[in-house]
DNA sequence: TAGCTCGTTGGACAA
DNA sequence: TTTGTCCAACGAGCT
C-alpha cells in the first residue's frame, strides 16, 4: 500500500481536482494536508479578509473530505520542513498538488519539488485553477499576449477541454497523523469585524452561487452586471480564487459569451502576472515609473473610510469594509478616483484592496489596478477618467446602492473637474 | 514586410 | 434630450 500526500493550497475542493484524482488513482492511501506558511508568500501573504474566508473554506473542505472517509491535516510551515515531516510520519512515497502562478509561490514550489525529488519521493503538480496555463497561449511570434481581444480569440481557437468527472475512491490511512485545530491558525479577526460578511465559503456555497447566477443573473448579465444595487454579477470571485469551484465547471455552466469573456479575463490576468512577474509591484509600462504620484495621507484615509464626498466612491469603500467585497463597476470608479483624482499610487490602492477583499487575488488585483492607472497591459487612453458623479447617475440611477451604503452627505475632498485637469497634466508629463 | 486596425468598462461638448 | 465626434500616440497583433 503506497501513501500519497495531497498538499491543498488554492484548490479547496474535491470535485474536478486533478491532483486529488491522481492521488486517488494510485490505489493507495491519500493524506490531505494544508500547511499555513504565510511568510513564504510575502509580500503578498493573505490579507485579513482573505484569512477569514480561508478559515471557513478549510472547515468546509474538511467536512467534504470526511464524507469520503478522509480528513484534512492542518500544519504550520515552513512548507518543506513540514512536508518532509509528514512524509516521514506517513511513509508517503509521493506528494501531489495543484499549481499556483504568483511569482514568489512559484519559486517556493519549485524548491519544494526539487527537494522532495532529491529525497527520493515523487513530487508532481497539476493544473486545477486555469482553463489555460500561461505557457499554453502564445502569439504568432511565440510571446505572451498583452492585449485582451487577441488573447480571447487565441483561447477560443484552442478550445476548452472539459474534464471528465471521475468518481473518487480514496482510502485514508489506518491512523491519521497529528493535526492542528483550525482555530490554532488564528485566521479569524479579533475583534470580529467580519460579522457583516454574508458569504458561504466552500464548494457548497460556490455551487449555490453558480446556480443562483445561472438562473437569475446570466440572462441580464450584459446590463445587470453594471448595476451595483442589483445582484447581477456572478459573485464567484472568492470561490474561484480559493479553488472551491473550477473555471471549467463555471465555463460549462455559464454558456453566455459575455460572461465567459470575464472568465477569460481571469485567465489573462494570470497569463500577464506569470510572464511579467514584476507587475505586482511595478508598472508594466516602464514610463509610468516617473509618474508624479502624490503622498496624501489624509486623502488616502478619507478614501479608505469612504469619506471622499463622492457618494458612489464612498458607498463602494463602505460596502467593502462591511462585506469584504465591492461590486466590480464600483471598484473601477473607486480605483480611478484614488489614482486619477487624488494621484495616489495604484500600488497603495492595490494593497488596500488586497487586505480588505475576500476575493483578493494577486493576478486579478494587479491587472485591475494597472488597467485603471493606465500603466497596464491594454492601452486605455489616458483621457479616460471616470467621473464619479456621472457614473453614479448612469449605474445607480435611483440611488439605491448609494442610499444603502453612504446615505449621508459628506463634503467633497476635491473638485473633480480640477482634479481631472491635474491628472491629464500629470499624464502629459510622461511624454516629455 | 510593411502597413493596417484596433484597443472591456469614458467624458465633454457641439450640433 | 439624444447622438456623434473628438480627445494622443503607440504598440500589439494580424494580414
Amino acid at each position: 500500500m503506497t501513501t500519497t500526500i495531497h498538499w491543498f493550497r488554492l484548490d479547496l475542493r474535491v470535485a474536478d481536482n486533478p491532483a486529488l484524482v491522481a492521488a486517488s488513482q494510485s490505489g493507495g492511501v491519500v493524506v490531505p494536508v494544508f500547511i499555513w506558511a504565510p511568510e513564504e508568500e510575502a509580500p503578498w501573504a493573505p490579507g485579513a479578509a482573505s484569512r477569514w474566508w480561508l478559515h471557513h473554506s478549510l472547515a468546509a473542505l474538511d467536512a467534504e473530505l470526511r464524507k469520503l472517509g478522509l480528513r484534512l491535516i492542518i500544519r504550520r510551515g515552513p512548507t518543506l520542513t513540514t512536508l518532509r515531516a509528514l512524509v516521514r510520519e506517513t511513509g508517503a512515497t509521493a506528494v501531489v498538488w495543484n499549481r499556483r502562478y504568483e511569482p514568489v509561490v512559484r519559486a517556493r514550489d519549485a524548491q519544494v519539488q526539487v527537494a522532495l525529488q532529491a529525497d527520493g519521493r515523487q513530487a508532481e503538480s497539476f493544473n486545477s485553477a486555469l482553463l489555460f496555463e500561461p505557457a499554453e497561449i502564445q502569439t504568432g511570434s511565440g510571446g505572451p499576449y498583452r492585449v485582451f481581444t487577441p488573447f480571447w480569440r487565441a483561447c477560443l481557437k484552442r478550445g476548452i477541454g472539459l474534464s471528465p468527472e471521475r468518481s473518487l475512491r480514496p482510502n485514508g490511512p489506518k491512523s491519521w497523523p497529528a493535526s492542528l485545530k483550525l482555530g490554532d491558525l488564528g485566521l479569524l479577526p479579533k475583534p470580529d469585524w467580519a460579522r457583516g460578511f454574508a458569504w458561504q465559503p466552500g464548494s457548497t456555497g460556490a455551487a449555490q452561487e453558480l446556480q443562483r447566477f445561472v438562473q437569475t443573473g446570466l440572462v441580464e448579465y450584459k446590463t445587470g452586471r453594471d448595476c451595483p444595487a442589483r445582484v447581477g454579477t456572478s459573485r464567484l470571485s472568492p470561490h474561484l480564487h480559493f479553488g472551491e469551484i473550477s473555471p471549467r465547471q463555471v465555463w460549462a455552466a455559464a454558456g453566455r459569451e459575455d460572461y465567459r469573456r470575464q472568465l477569460v479575463w481571469r485567465e489573462f490576468a494570470h497569463h500577464l502576472l506569470y510572464h511579467y512577474p514584476h507587475t505586482a509591484e511595478q508598472p508594466l509600462r516602464p514610463e509610468f515609473k516617473k509618474f508624479p504620484w502624490r503622498k496624501a495621507a489624509a486623502e488616502l484615509a478619507a478614501w479608505q473610510r469612504g469619506r471622499t464626498g463622492f457618494s458612489l466612491v464612498d458607498a463602494g469603500l463602505r460596502e467593502l469594509w462591511t462585506t469584504g467585497w465591492m461590486h466590480n463597476r464600483v471598484r473601477m470608479v473607486a480605483a480611478s478616483f484614488l489614482v486619477k483624482d487624488l494621484l495616489i499610487p495604484w500600488q497603495t490602492g492595490a494593497r488596500w484592496f488586497w487586505d480588505t477583499h475576500v476575493d483578493a487575488d494577486l493576478a486579478n488585483n494587479t491587472l485591475g489596478w494597472q488597467w485603471v492607472a493606465g500603466c497596464g497591459a491594454d492601452a486605455a487612453p489616458f483621457f479616460r477618467i471616470f467621473n464619479p458623479t456621472t457614473q453614479a447617475e448612469k449605474f445607480d440611477p435611483d440611488g439605491k446602492y448609494i442610499s444603502r451604503w453612504a446615505p449621508e452627505p459628506v463634503p467633497p475632498i476635491v473638485d473633480h473637474s480640477a482634479a481631472r485637469t491635474r491628472a491629464l497634466a500629470a499624464l502629459q508629463q510622461l511624454k516629455i
